[in-house]
DNA sequence: GCAAAAAGTTAGGAGGCACTAACTTATTTC
DNA sequence: GAAATAAGTTAGTGCCTCCTAACTTTTTGC
């Protein structure tokens, strides 16, 4: 019998480390799940005894469900303020990116702190310029400005199977070389993808991407998500 | 024998309330003077006994020369940081209106949040987008990249005498109603305007503007700086 | 099912930045 | 030049967000 102590409720702006949390909580629950104290922590960078602190308050402003000991879900305002601010940092992303030329390396870690400080209008003149993109440039989903988002699970590179093809659909992880990495592969949201084969015990995996052959660990590839194509196994090996 | 209490000067980050002190004590010096701690809190919308606090810190980082009772000054420090702070300003709001449409009486506020998250690279490449301007979308002039402004002090339209003709150069107030206002006189960077009658004690000056007539008042008229042009006095009255 | 490990919490502290109240120093003003 | 006024300062608080250290609760592993 949790005593469901709620506040008022209004809307008050949020701190930037406030909407950070909401955003580490919502991506650790796929937006429903609970979040652990402890992986919260790691997202953010903090030590664990910090995100206590935190999450009570929080709770006080009737953003999270808390229960000591047990992890915090977001309650539905919360939710929506989290997919406000990723609305904002995906939209401000593929902003940099399509009007700005700003290498796709890049964008991640200025979009972080333009989403505390851009306003909804600004926001949504941005994601008005340069066409109401649905995806960011690492293929990351944009919430609407009504909050409602894509949560299309998709299977990662890793899990494939050998055989099959598929069109990357985004790259997860926000490591910059990473990232150019990857880029470097051709490995990158609509490319087409087919896994030629997968060496055990974690191995390197073998796959084409257009008409190189190329091999990644399993690391990489689990950050690379896809859509998978009509399974035409056996087509070659 | 003030012990000068430098630190190490490393370019250290700056906190987005210590770049908003900067600019306002540079805004009070015009780049050079002293500030006064009431004005500074006057502009900060902040107590003055907060001032004190604040100054003392920004003083221990090399940002200020600080005197106990006697108002502070940049160091050349803290004016390059002050003025790295209106390059972002004013750069944002020429983006703003120049890509984004956004409406003249509103870049300000928006910039002024942003001004602490962007990157210098960001704003470069925001200037070079819209051409480099040398002005923002109210006329005040946009640092360059390595420090140096246009520091021309202009006559305000208040102090035009009688018969001068000139043109605006800067509106400076940043009050949304107030430039809603000079836009619809149509008084705005690069029109013409001539000082018809001026009535005393402080009573409405009466100014061409295009081909029309009309008044404001001289607190309005502090607000408009002018280029006076070649004086024709007489040419009418 | 109980002890060890893991996860999570409180306690106490620090720095930034604001506030009010009370005091000190400068500046006016006669 | 002394009293009144203005300007500026310290003192004491409070909130936010982080930290480390020490403690508690939950989970795991045998």
């Amino acid at each position: 019998m949790s005593a469901a102590r709620e506040e008022t409720e209004t809307t008050e702006t949020l701190t930037a480390p406030a909407e950070d949390y909401l955003k580490a909580i919502y991506a650790i629950g796929k937006g429903s799940g609970p979040a652990a104290t402890n992986e919260i922590a790691q997202r953010l960078a903090i030590a664990p005894a910090s995100v206590s602190g935190m999450v009570r308050r929080l709770a006080d402003q009737g953003l999270l469900a808390y229960e000591r000991y047990h992890g915090v879900k977001l309650t539905e305002s919360g939710r929506r303020a989290a997919l406000r601010t990723l609305r904002r940092h995906r939209v401000i992303e593929a902003y940099l990116s399509q009007a700005l030329g700003y290498p796709w390396d890049r964008v991640h870690d200025e979009a972080e702190r333009l989403e505390h400080a851009a306003s909804d209008e600004l926001v949504d003149r941005m994601a008005a310029t340069i066409g109401e993109p649905e995806v960011d440039p690492h293929g990351a989903p944009i919430p609407t400005r009504d909050g409602s988002v894509d949560e299309t699970e998709y299977t990662s590179l890793a899990q494939l199977d050998v055989g099959v093809s598929g069109v990357v659909v985004r790259v997860s992880g926000e490591n910059p070389a990473m990232l150019r990495y990857l880029a470097e592969l051709s490995i990158l949201p609509g490319k087409k993808i087919t896994v030629r084969s997968r060496a055990p015990y974690d191995g390197p995996i073998t796959l084409s991407v257009g008409r190189q052959e190329l091999s990644i660990g399993p690391a990489l590839a689990a950050n690379v998500l896809i859509a998978p194509l009509a399974d035409r196994a056996g087509r070659r090996g």
